[in-house]
DNA sequence: TCAACTATCTATAAACA
DNA sequence: TTGTTTATAGATAGTTG
């Protein structure tokens, strides 16, 4: 017979080069990991829930039972740490507007937090004027956290705009208002 | 050569009766998830997590470039849908969502002018390194910023506190609600 | 794009340490 | 709980249609 292929060759642990490989490999890869994944719950009856981005950024997700009951259950016992900022994940955690006042208050906390942050950060650069190559990461995680912070708000302002939307079609006539109302100033 | 094992046999998808032989099994399957995981995010360049609950109900989990950043990003990307209720529906309908929505909007706008902010001076560290003595002001600047992000956030929980105690007093007894569930984290 | 092929590489069940 | 071995089952890189 003849050979048609020279068969699977080792791969370097790099990112691959060629895009078009890169493509193809990420789909068989991944398909492949949901299939373990599959197995995994199966054979020892668990959760899982994977999540991935693909070179297009496009999301792709796996989950037993489901990807949100699993995402739910880790993030209710693993509540992210407060040091933080407000995690998206929190807020995704507890979107039901009678939480949106202990939300905010936790904002505020966080809030407070991360002014003290910055102060403690004026109090160390005056504390060593001389040196200053320690302080780059501190102040790229603070727009990290920043960034974070914004999208939960974001998020709590989009869990808003849906409840609104969907109060515009349930609501009965006195209670009418208009769509275009709630999609204004949406445009960050 | 004596042949010390029957080498690998062939695995019924069904859950394992073997309690010893799921653990085992478990363990090395999430470890070889874990590990065709890394590979894919490193091969691809792409951002991947993966939250699996063992047998004995913990959470193990692997994320790149982190298990938080993956998940963020992926709950931006695809807000859950709202878990709505009528008692829901019926307390949005009586509280003020549009200057709700457009308090969070001036809210995040005024984030991502921090967020700015902090961009802009991490940019300036990076440019002159060797002196910092200038950036002591900008930093007790951003302390009064954060100030005022502070009053902004305090204003819009005591807008929403309002309206919460509003909601209380006009509710119908169907629609109960308990008063303890806004007073709740009242006390920065 | 997309599936199929195939020679290799990798994962792993079972037993044991 | 890990790590090891061994035989086998499964995954996959490169190629082809």
């Amino acid at each position: 017979m003849v050979r048609h292929t020279t068969g699977r060759r080792k791969q370097e642990m790099k990112k691959m080069t060629n895009e078009k490989n890169l493509q193809v490999t990420f789909s068989k890869r991944k398909n492949n990991i949901f299939k373990k994944a599959s197995e995994l719950s199966i054979l020892c009856d668990v959760e899982i829930v994977i999540i991935v981005f693909s070179p297009a950024n496009k999301a792709f997700a796996f989950g037993n039972p489901s990807v949100e009951s699993v995402l739910n259950r880790y993030l209710s016992e693993n509540p992210p740490p407060m040091s933080g900022t407000l995690q998206l994940a929190e807020a995704y955690r507890r979107s039901n507007v009678r939480n949106l006042n202990s939300e905010l208050t936790q904002v505020v906390n966080e809030l407070e937090a991360e002014k003290k942050r910055a102060e403690d950060l004026r109090k160390m650069r005056l504390a060593s004027q001389a040196e200053c190559w320690w302080e780059k990461p501190i102040e790229e995680q603070s727009v990290e956290e920043l960034q974070r912070f914004k999208r939960a708000l974001e998020n709590l302002r989009e869990n808003i705009a849906q409840e609104a939307q969907a109060l515009e079609f349930q609501s009965s006539p006195q209670f009418g208002t208009k769509n275009d109302e709630f999609d204004a100033g949406f445009g960050i």
